[in-house]
DNA sequence: CTGAAAGCGCTAACAC
DNA sequence: GTGTTAGCGCTTTCAG
């Protein structure tokens, strides 16, 4: 640094200035110093500024270490997150803490390497959350906790979400749509993506004029075709199904086949949250409302940088952002058959 | 730190060199420091530490930011690659670098922020490998170069893996087995995991006495299908299907149904290095040869570590780790037909 | 804008 | 083992 200011001509102090923006700097003075640090190869240690300005510039990314349920999902949401990050100058790390519990968490965040968190998976009640408020530690969530009134998050849009997936259908044409909701625990648990997404599907049933009907369902084929099977007991003349869990539709789309049904001739399908690797796995590929979770996890990035920068002092309100799933029409979809006639007499 | 040596009535410099074991110490002093700390809820300051001792113990991640491709897979490198670091006492940093180039990755390795990089997904020829090596940073492989013979990785053993496939399926008595490899541009180019499977796969057939046959085939559900059609022109005794491409199955398996045969019953089907999210996504859910994704991740963290800790001096020779995937049976495979009567007769 | 200087919290060398 | 001390490479304050 002493040489960049050397061979700039000016004193080290502001080259540190020209570095941080602390202070002004004329744009002469600072295009001399820049030239400097380029032809030198100048690259300032990230140590020694961490422990001089107590601010790292890293920040970390906390994320369920359980994997599974989330796979090319949570990926995403790292890329973005990471690339978010670098973006801004900032490092991302990542700890997978849901094992170890809070005590870890804690002591990783005494070790004063980041200068804020954010989570992923959030749960209604959240420890991790607890914690972070308790430390006076900067964070946002990725997802909500059940009263994120004064956090920064980003989360996906269920309810909207919902209402366009409904609003697609009924486009179509399809007067009689179910929705297959997460399992019963979850939406009794009051997981946040189940009941809004529950709270979206009624409403944008009912501005249509049709009658909700909701079925929880595990995550799981068997599942799936048994839900299937039932609720084609109670509604007959069911036309679309729009659903949550791909593994559930794994199983419907089988129970379908066996009763010598065709998607999407005899009834439309829908996957509600669903990325484009699972989506293209079955046959017909599915009709989708695809999730972004890249910029969710760019989001979750900006809104806590914005409140580690901007928000320093006075904190003006929460940043929050709700994003939208962005509808895929692929060939799990179609107008539905000719109201008059069952789909086996319309073949038979 | 001073507080803590006070407490346990020692000197600073012993509570330094009992955190880093940089000097003997007696179990005794060792003890009452630990308590001291303890009790302080005293946790080292990593900027400092790092600072000082020219080690940080982070390491960086470089992971593809492209995504597609492998969703669940790298997911679970990146959460075993976490653990790996974290049970060592390690960062995990991870740079999604692909996109911005070898520049950016020089600039960021000049911070000095890491001690060391475990590089995701080489190439065969890798530019980011050849700067590493110019640069002098210690690092490790998830995957293999073209020449990684003096590199500390972690890669899969695919030669292993395609050998006990073909000898699970003969095992179940199948004498045709075709192969379905990666795209016919990555075997071309050389690409590890096509040219080493094929590798396996005409080594095992061979040493059972059957013919070898394999077939390259893009990823995507229709190449799958055309690729079955066209084996079965040539070789209408078939009996088994082993395939490195899990979209190409889709396929595959549709043009089955649409032949009016059933898997296993008709044709065995084999999925190669294939996620379990994946192999679950099909009906019936395949048998599959599945990647300990998460261990590969874990042990490209061990070799690195390994390397900055143990072979700081005097190089001894690299470690280099290969794992099989492991053979999960789930409803895609059985004993074939009795081989007198072709599928189509046998049921019609 | 300059120049000098005091840390940031630790490591590691030194003399004892 | 102890106690002391000189940095690590930067930020930031201070007087000019």
């Amino acid at each position: 640094m002493q040489e960049v200011a050397k061979r700039a001509g000016v004193a080290l102090s502001t080259v540190s200035y020209a570095l941080n923006g602390t202070r002004p700097i004329s744009d002469d003075t600072r295009q001399r110093i820049l030239r400097a640090m380029d032809e030198l190869g100048y690259q300032p240690h990230a140590m020694a500024r961490g422990l001089a300005s107590k601010r790292t510039r890293i920040i970390a990314l906390l994320f369920p270490a359980s994997g599974r349920g989330l796979g090319a999902t949570a990926l995403e949401i790292v890329t973005g997150a990471a690339g978010a990050a670098r973006a801004m100058g900032y490092h991302l790390v990542v700890w997978s803490t849901e094992a170890h519990g809070v005590d870890e968490l804690r002591s990783l965040l005494s070790q004063g390497l980041v200068d804020g968190v954010v989570v992923m998976r959030v749960r209604l009640r959240d420890d991790r959350i607890d914690l972070l408020r308790t430390m006076d530690v900067p964070f946002s969530m990725i997802g909500r906790t059940a009263s994120p009134a004064d956090v920064n998050f980003a989360d996906i849009d269920y309810d909207q979400t919902t209402r366009e997936a409904v609003d697609y259908l009924v486009g179509l044409g399809h007067r009689k749509i179910a929705f297959l909701n997460h399992s019963r625990e979850s939406f009794e648990a009051g997981y946040g993506p189940s009941v809004r997404a529950a709270g979206g599907f009624e409403s944008a049933v009912r501005s249509a004029g049709l009658e909700p009907i909701m079925w929880l369902c595990d995550d799981a084929p068997q599942a799936g075709r048994q839900a299937l099977d039932e609720l084609l007991v109670l509604h007959p003349d069911l036309t679309a199904l729009v659903a949550m869990n791909e593994l559930a539709i794994v199983g419907v789309m089988h129970a379908i086949r066996e009763r010598g049904w065709r998607v999407p001739d005899d009834l439309s399908i829908m996957s509600l949250v669903s990325a484009v690797q699972t989506a293209e796995m079955t046959m017909p590929p599915l009709t989708a409302m695809t999730p972004p979770y890249d910029e969710l996890g760019r989001l979750g990035v900006d809104v806590l940088i914005e409140r580690l920068e901007r928000q320093a002092a006075g904190r003006p309100r929460p940043l929050q952002g709700l994003l939208p799933c962005r509808l895929v029409v692929r060939g799990s979809t179609a107008p539905p058959r000719a109201a008059t006639a069952t789909p086996a007499a319309a073949r038979g």
